[in-house]
DNA sequence: CTGAAAGCGCTAACAT
DNA sequence: ATGTTAGCGCTTTCAG
C-alpha cells in the first residue's frame, strides 16, 4: 500500500522559509501581534502553510502544552436515543470551540466506568461529562480535587462534589402518575431498575408520592439492568398475570417501555381499553406508536447545551468556579395511552 | 478548588526504584522477556507501579511510537439509532483490543466530513470507519495512499479504494417492494433522499427493478436531507393529496418512515386499510408500532463486527493486505403494515 | 542484563 | 521584531 509520505513538521516550514520555529508557532497559535511578528512575514507564514498543506501534529502540542483540547464523555450507552441525542448536542457545541469528544459506553457497570475514566485520563483530556454509575463517587471527586473540570448529567448523588444537569425526576413523575389517577386510573404498577441510580430512585419517590396523595397502594416492579430483553418481557407478563387488578403501568425509562409495550401485546392487553400507559422519557417514535404513548420529556438539547456551557466555562477559566446545579423541568406530553375508556 | 497533583511520570519511579527508565518502559510494555530484565526486577517494578498507581502518558507514548491508539469514525448522525447501534459495536470490540474511538457526525455535508478527517489526522489517529458523504472520494484516497486504514460502511462509491462494508441494498430494497406488489399493491410510492447517496441510489434502483417485473410505474418523492421535519410532512403530505391512488409507500430510511407516518396520521390515512408501508432500516420500535412496519433489517451488530475486524486487521499487519469488500444481506421483516387489507 | 541519551513535534521563556 | 533552546513524557538504540 502507498508510502505514508513524511509530514510536514513545523521546522520544516521554519527552514524552508529560514525563519524561526517560534515565529511559526506564533502566527499560528494567532499570537503574532502579541510577541510582535510583522504582518508581512505572518502572511508569508500563513500562505505558505496553507499552500504545503501543513497542519501541526496536535499530540506534540498536546504534550507540550498539557492541553489535548479533547474531553471524555461517559455514557450509559451511546445507542440509547436518549444518550444519543446528547451526545449529539454536546459533540456539536463543543466542537466549535475547537474541543473532540472521546465517548464510552459504561453498561452500568461502576467497572467499565472506572475504567474509562483512567483511560481518558491517560489520554490527557482536558475534561469529563459523565453520566455516572452507582459507586463512582470516589473516582469522580477525586478528579475534581485534582482540578479537573467534571459535570455529570442524567444523575448524581449529593456526595459528587462537581457540577451537575439534572432534570426534576421527583416532579416528573410524580406529574405522570397523578395525571393517570386524574383519568381514572387506581392500581397502577411502576416498572423501574434494580440499579439503584439515583434518577430512578427520584422516579420511583415521585410515583410514591402520587399515590400516597390519593391514598392508592404502590405496585413497584424492579428489572435488572441488562437483562436480556426477553426475559424482561416475560417478567413483565408474569406480572400482568398475577396481578391481573393492574390497571395502568407507568415506565422508568424508553427500553423498560419497549419491553413492556412488547408483553402487553403478548399477553393480549389493549392499551386504552384494558390499560393505561405512561413512559418517563420521550423518545420521538412515542408519538407515532398507535396509540401514541404519553411520557415525560426531557429537555434533551437543553440537557446537552447546559453540559457543554458549563464545562467550557470551567475549561477557559483558571480561576476558581462554584460547581453549578442545574435542574431541569420535564415536560408532561399527554397522549392516547393514558385515556382512560370506560364503558 | 483542589491543587493540580503533581503527576507521576516514568523517570519519578525510575529514580525512586533506582533503576533505569528503560527498564521500567520495558516492562511496562510486557517486552521484559524480550531485553533480558530478571523477574525479579520485574516484579519489583510492576508492585511499585501498581502501588503508587503509575499511569503512562499516552500522549508522550504516541507522540514516541507514531500510534495514538485512537480510531476516528464518522456517521451521518450519531442520534440516529441506526448509526449509534453500529457505533456501540465498533465501541465495544475495538476497546478490548486497546483502541479508543474519536467520533463525529458528518451531517451528510462533505465540508464537515472533510474537517473531521483533518482533525482526525492532526489527532494522530491509527484508522479510519467512515459512513462517506458524496464527494469524500478524494479525500478518504489519499488516506488510503497515504497509509492509513481505512473502512466505509453503509455507503461507498466504486472509485473508493479501501476496505467497504456494506449491505446489498438493491436486493433488500426489491424485496420489500416485491413484497408489497404480491401483497396485491399497485401504485407504490417511494420516498428517498435527494442527496445522491450510494446506498439510496440502490435502494431506488432496487424499487425500479420490481416495479419493472410487474410492469408498474414508479412513484419517486426525494426530500432534501436535513430538511426540517415539519416541512417534509407537509411535502408528503401534499404528495398524498395530490396522487389520491398511492395505494403503498416504501421509506428509503427510517427517519423519513418517521416523518411520513407523521403525514399519514395527519391526513387521516390508516395504515391497511387505507395504504401500504414498508420501510428500509429496521429500527427496534418498528415492531412496536400499530400497526407493527414491515421493514428491511440490516445486520447492524456484523455490520460493526466486520468493520472492526478488518480495522485491526490492518492495523495490526504491517504488510499489504488487499482491501476487503463485505456485502452483508438484509433480512425482510414481514409485520402488519404491508398487509393489504381489501373488501 | 542495565543505563544513557537521542529524539517524536511543538510551545514559550529567554535572548538578542 | 525575531531567533535559540529547553523541555513535555515516553520509547528504543546503543554502549556498557
Amino acid at each position: 500500500m502507498g508510502e505514508m509520505k513524511k509530514k510536514l513538521a513545523l521546522k520544516d516550514i521554519a527552514a524552508a522559509l529560514k525563519v524561526s520555529e517560534a515565529s511559526v508557532s506564533y502566527v499560528l497559535n494567532g499570537k503574532a501581534r502579541q510577541y510582535g511578528i510583522s504582518v508581512a512575514l505572518e502572511n508569508k507564514i500563513l500562505r505558505f502553510v496553507e499552500k504545503v498543506g501543513y497542519r501541526p501534529n496536535r499530540l506534540a502540542a498536546s504534550l507540550r502544552t498539557g492541553k489535548s483540547k479533547t474531553v471524555g464523555m461517559i455514557v450509559e450507552d451511546i445507542s440509547d436515543p436518549f444518550f444519543s441525542a446528547i451526545a449529539r448536542v454536546v459533540e456539536e457545541h463543543i466542537y466549535k470551540e475547537g474541543y473532540r469528544v472521546i465517548y464510552g459506553s459504561s453498561e452500568n457497570s461502576t467497572g467499565i466506568a472506572r475504567d474509562l475514566l483512567q483511560t481518558f485520563k491517560n489520554y490527557q483530556v482536558d475534561g469529563y461529562i459523565v453520566a455516572p454509575t452507582a459507586g463512582l463517587e470516589d473516582d469522580i471527586n477525586q478528579l475534581v480535587k485534582e482540578g479537573y473540570p467534571v459535570v455529570v448529567f442524567d444523575r448524581a448523588s449529593p456526595d459528587l462534589q462537581c457540577s451537575k444537569v439534572l432534570v426534576d425526576n421527583f416532579r416528573g413523575s410524580e406529574a405522570a402518575v397523578l395525571h393517570l389517577i386524574d383519568n381514572g386510573f387506581r392500581n397502577i404498577a411502576m416498572v423501574t431498575l434494580a440499579a439503584g441510580q439515583d434518577q430512578m430512585n427520584e422516579r420511583v419517590n415521585g410515583y410514591h408520592a402520587a399515590l400516597k396523595k390519593h391514598g392508592l397502594l404502590p405496585i413497584l416492579k424492579e428489572i435488572i439492568y441488562n437483562e436480556d430483553p426477553h426475559k424482561t418481557v416475560q417478567n413483565l407478563k408474569s406480572l400482568l398475570k398475577s396481578k391481573k387488578d393492574i390497571d395502568a403501568i407507568f415506565f422508568a425509562t424508553n427500553y423498560l417501555a419497549l419491553s413492556g409495550l412488547q408483553a402487553l401485546k403478548e399477553s393480549g392487553l389493549i392499551i386504552t381499553r384494558d390499560i393505561g400507559v405512561a413512559v418517563f422519557d420521550d423518545i420521538n417514535n412515542f408519538a407515532l406508536f398507535n396509540p401514541a404513548i404519553t411520557a415525560v420529556a426531557q429537555p434533551i438539547t437543553e440537557i446537552g447545551l447546559r453540559v457543554t456551557k458549563i464545562l467550557l466555562e470551567e475549561l477557559q477559566d483558571n480561576h476558581i468556579i462554584d460547581s453549578q446545579n442545574i435542574l431541569l423541568k420535564t415536560k408532561l406530553i399527554i397522549r392516547d395511552s393514558s385515556a382512560r375508556l370506560l364503558v
